[in-house]
DNA sequence: AGATAATACATAAAAAGGTTATATATAAAT
DNA sequence: ATTTATATATAACCTTTTTATGTATTATCT
């Protein structure tokens, strides 16, 4: 597939925020989880990621520290925040609306009355 | 809900082929229909709208033609060719893998198993 | 008759976010 | 000794959306 960034735009900081919500993770694990759970049909470009955590920690959504590794350099964990469990509870309310008005659309299974 | 054009976007084109390959419509009835469909939820840009089809036709995906109106001024209609019809087939495969993915990876029901 | 609302299209400038390309660091495996 | 896997990071560029603004036509309201 093709692309498949342009798809999960808009999605990545929930994408980060929902794994983090789960357990503690680093940048090169959540690109594995990513690639996991997509079976490799979507791929969240690093540099895509490293700037959305960035942008997250910013933000106050995520805070980091540095943890050990035995294979490798050692690795940067981040840790979802209490604003950033509130944004992610927000979004998956918006989420739900947001899948069936989307699957909706693209799937044209809509109905819509002209009036004139 | 906030910026929830960022949420659509992505998939601008594809909403709007879709809308397309159920009937001919322009630009301010597709506007209206986004609207409707999401219950006012989500509101593509009408700068958003008018772009996208100036790429879609730049990209042979759509044609135009000029039809009249009792109302306001003249429409422009649009209509999609065979390659946005193939292009729309093509993307509704790979909506179900989005949609699936999209809702495992934000909705946090995944599973990943740690090596070390 | 004049103002306003609804219908309709369009684009320039700025902002936001993703992609490509590249650089660096560590340790295990070949 | 070189390659592979693990791990982080950023600059330059590209694409798309948003904000803001402008224009045109007709019906409706006062």
């Amino acid at each position: 597939m093709t692309n498949s960034g342009e798809y999960v735009r808009g999605f990545t900081d929930f994408i980060i925020l929902s794994i983090l919500s789960k357990f503690d993770s680093y940048g090169y694990e959540m690109t594995r989880i990513i690639e996991s759970v997509s079976e490799k049909n979507i791929q969240l470009n690093e540099a895509t990621l490293y700037i959305a955590l960035k942008r997250l920690l910013k933000d106050g959504m995520i805070s980091s520290y540095t943890g050990k590794n035995k294979k490798g350099m050692g690795r940067r964990y981040y840790q979802i925040t209490p604003k950033g469990k509130k944004a992610i509870k927000v979004f998956r309310k918006d989420w739900i609306m947001i899948e069936n008005t989307l699957s909706s659309l693209v799937g044209g299974n809509f109905e819509y009355y002209r009036e004139s």
